[in-house]
RNA sequence: GUUCCCAUCGUCUAGUGGCCUAGGACAUCGGCCUCUCACGCCGGUAACACGGGUUCGACUCCCGUUGGGAACGCCA
């Protein structure tokens, strides 16, 4: 059996993209699985709108995401002479002509085979030129592109594995036109090639077994394996992807019209805190399952359970609620100091100074809000008190608790409480047991004290433990915060009448 | 419009003729846990688009209808 040999090849003309992310790893993942190879590819055989940059970025993403290659990235920009040959070797033979078309001619042509409701297909009109005028036409430098000759076979079968009828599917020649493989040129300077002529060339000369790829390129395979034929080539396999959809329409980076909230470009995902492995097990599930259903998963354990036959084929939509459930998991899972490590650069963006903590405490954070923080980015506001203490407090926790007769005495008896800690009895476990006892020994019910005190030390009504947060936060910054917290207090106007009940 | 593709809870899906009074997950709604929030746990609501066949039997096979999507570029 021949290896197996898969490739990604993206076109450098933005940044990749979640729908690019799902077919680079189904690429990588058959690949890796079968023991093969996995090739990148950059199609940038568009001067206008290919950019090193967007080049860059792609090569980026695939870095951070973890789908490492084992051949390229080639470029296709770097291998034009061998396009060429191929186009001599086409010409020689007789599979492609002339068209000396103007755009202005094509469109017309579109025009009227919208009117006569039928699909426009290219009425061969160049090809009744005769070698005189065609020699004529390009000693005189008009420009001309090169269309294929589809043959007068009846049907073009497609090696498809994933999408139609189990056997190959068939393409009735008719409805598929004489194709242009290379953008116009004149006889001394020839044209750009076309994407259905240098993938066939690459894939070919790459010897891909299996051509992953998103259903949009369904229409070109027919094309492409014409080529495929002519140019004495073998047809590789085809897997065509369901088209990943958001809000009914199919997601896709030239859309300009999605929530900045929500971007499609992987590298913002990554700024927002999205992690590779969330990503990759999300995405993994649009359109695969693993076969015991289990849904959270670790890129091992995809790469483990994947087959092309448990492909869906219906169109999956995106679904950012359980994208962000997913990524929750995964950052939960996350050991403490790899945390500190990713968390970290979102503090220090957010204009904390992480240098105030050690490591110890900086995992305490982490291991605090990590059940809670779904995207990385939410690390900063969830431990912002940490870092900056509360100018103010939260007004609802104001009303509810800071306007209890007791409050006053609360703060100064927990002052007092850790006050007198000495510095073995500043964790968890005794802070834990000493507030309880305190709360026994004021004979109010926990229910009040509590979010008294995280009121005080944390400007907050929703946090982690009073516990860890103490614990972390050290003694003398809380009784501080404590002491601040009770000059806050007497400073408050009375209580409206209506509302003292 | 033409060609092609697709069709199970709101969403992602399991299901390959009897195991299905259709399973799981997200979301949602109750409850438990609890110093708050979250996590976790328990439970509820919720789907085989429709119509014909084939068959002893159809979510599963066939045909049609409807619905959705993609392509129709001298982009990839």
């Amino acid at each position: 059996m021949n290896k197996i040999r898969t490739r990604f090849a993206p076109s450098p003309t933005g940044s990749l993209h979640l729908g690019g992310v799902r077919t680079a790893f189904y690429n990588w993942l058959f690949a890796r699985q079968n023991n093969g190879t996995f090739v990148l590819r950059i199609e940038d055989t568009d001067a206008e709108r290919s950019t090193e940059e967007s080049a860059k970025g792609i090569i980026e993403s695939m870095k951070w995401l973890g789908l490492n290659w084992d051949e390229g990235p080639f470029f296709q920009s770097e291998r034009l002479a061998i396009y060429f040959d191929h186009l001599e070797k086409l010409r020689k033979n007789g599979f492609i002509y002339p068209a000396f078309d103007t755009q202005q001619e094509l469109d017309e042509m579109r025009e009227l085979a919208k009117k006569q409701k039928r699909n426009p297909i290219y009425d061969r009109r160049a090809l009744k030129l005769t070698d005189y005028e065609i020699k004529q036409k390009m000693d005189a430098g008009e420009p001309f592109v090169w269309r294929f000759k589809v043959p007068d076979s009846e049907f073009t079968e497609i090696p498809e594995l994933l999408m139609g009828e189990q056997d190959d599917h068939k393409i009735r020649n008719a409805t598929i036109g004489d194709f242009i493989i290379t953008r116009p040129g004149t006889k001394n300077n020839p044209g750009m090639p076309l994407y259905n002529f240098a993938c066939v060339i690459d894939d070919a000369l790459m010897e891909i077994s299996h051509v992953i790829r998103g259903m949009e390129h369904l229409p070109n395979t027919p094309k492409q394996v014409l080529l495929y034929k002519a140019l004495g080539y073998n047809v590789p396999k085809f897997v065509h992807l369901p088209i990943i959809m958001k809000n009914n329409k199919k997601m896709s980076k030239r859309d300009k019209d999605y929530d900045p909230n929500f971007p499609v470009s992987i590298l913002e995902r990554r700024d927002l805190g999205y992690l590779p492995d969330a990503t990759l097990n999300f995405i993994a599930l649009l359109g695969w399952s693993h076969p015991l259903s289990k849904e959270l998963l670790t890129p091992f354990e995809i790469l483990e359970n994947f087959s092309l036959d448990r492909l869906n084929k219906a169109n999956p939509n995106f679904d950012e609620q359980k994208y962000l459930f997913i990524n929750g998991w995964h950052v939960k899972n996350r050991n403490d100091d790899e945390l500190v490590q990713i968390v970290s650069p979102f503090l220090q963006k957010a204009g904390y100074d992480t240098s105030k903590y050690n490591k110890e405490n900086l995992e305490k954070m982490m291991a605090m809000e990590k059940e809670r923080c779904h995207l990385l980015a939410q690390f900063p506001d969830a431990l912002n008190f940490f870092f900056v203490a509360p100018e103010t407090y939260e007004e609802k926790g104001i009303r509810k608790s800071f306007y209890q007769p007791q409050a006053d005495l609360i703060l100064q008896t927990t002052a007092k409480m850790i006050a007198s800690l000495d510095d073995t009895e500043m964790n968890k476990a005794s802070l834990d047991s000493k507030l309880a006892n305190m709360v026994m020994n004021l004979e109010i019910k926990y229910g009040i004290v509590g979010p008294i005190i995280r009121l005080a030390i944390t400007g907050k009504t929703k946090t982690p433990g009073l516990a860890e947060i103490i614990e972390v936060l050290g003694k003398n910054e809380t009784i501080n915060r404590l002491e601040k917290a009770r000059v806050f207090i007497k400073s408050l106007p009375p209580l409206p009448i209506d509302e003292a009940s």
